[in-house]
DNA sequence: ACAGGAACCTGATAGC
DNA sequence: TGCTATCAGGTTCCTG
């Protein structure tokens, strides 16, 4: 479900609720979620911990614990975070419940299960292969043009492809490209090394603008992304190509197009998109 | 080394 | 209404 915007936003609302807070019990009700370590171990490694601090690095969330232990999670499709104050309704996709000593909890709910979960000690992270795999993200120092080019250059593969490829750059999602590459009018379909410097330029400024304003706008709500606290993004509204199919190019008029690239969903318009 | 496709899951929606 | 096909914000593993 979420990219790099929504995982932000969501670590910004839930940042200011849970740090400092001390979970005694977790509930488990979908075990295979957790990757590592065993249940027991899980369980008994993180009761009677507090929060310290919520970072994000790309898609991952890590929550660090006092006890030199980190809570890594990744929302991966459907996966969602709420803050559930004592007494309010659960989420009916539930399937992890991590409960504080003030009568609160976080619950991770998740509709199609694909979501992870990992606690490491600290000095471990690396274990983690997609994590310590990460490319730089878009905003970063690391994220220069010079690094895109470089990149771009070497390819053979659809830039979208590349778009999407974590270890190159971290935190590109399906709809994050296709609007990266509807602003830069580059075809998501294009092999990489055949882009111009100057279409490598207007890519890398598109990228940065397109998460800037995701962030800013709390993320995109297609469908059941929310924020910790349950609310929607609203980066929706400025969608250019995304979700679009058959609707009229914001630029020049001409239909939306949907067909597949890179096995997914891929949304551009043929006229301003070479 | 890299590109493409299947697999992992469940549910919502579009089309007939 | 009800059935079927398609689609879904991601990553990993296998094959060629």
């Amino acid at each position: 479900m979420p990219e790099m915007p929504e995982v932000e936003t969501i670590r910004r609302s839930l940042a200011v609720r849970i740090q400092g807070l001390t979970i005694k019990e977790t509930t488990i009700k979908l075990a295979r979620l957790i990757k590592w370590p065993t249940l027991h171990e899980f369980s008994a490694s993180i009761y009677g911990s507090t929060i310290i601090r919520l970072e994000r690095r790309a898609k991952y969330l890590l929550f660090y614990l006092d006890n030199e232990k980190v809570l890594v999670v990744h929302l991966r499709m459907t996966g969602r975070l709420n803050y559930v104050s004592e007494g309010k309704p659960k989420d009916p996709y539930s399937r992890i419940i991590f409960h504080f000593t003030n009568g609160d909890s976080l619950e991770y709910a998740d509709t199609r299960t694909l979501g992870t979960l990992y606690l490491m000690p600290a000095t471990e992270l690396n274990r983690i292969y997609g994590l310590i795999s990460l490319g730089p993200e878009p905003l970063s120092d690391e994220f220069t043009f010079d690094y895109l080019l470089s990149l771009v250059l070497k390819r053979k593969g659809k830039i979208k492809s590349l778009l999407l490829n974590q270890k190159a750059i971290g935190g590109i999602g399906n709809i994050y490209a296709d609007e990266s590459l509807s602003l830069a009018g580059i075809h998501p379909a294009r092999v990489a090394c055949t882009l111009t410097v100057i279409e490598v330029e207007k890519l890398h400024s598109a990228i940065n603008e397109v998460i800037k304003k995701g962030i800013e706008e709390g993320g995109t709500t297609f469908r059941d992304y929310r924020d910790a606290d349950g609310n929607k993004g609203r980066f929706q509204q400025e969608l250019t190509v995304y979700g679009r199919k058959g609707d009229p190019c914001k630029t020049c008029g001409t239909d939306v197009m949907r067909t597949e690239v890179a096995g997914r969903g891929t949304h551009f318009c043929p006229n301003c998109q070479k």
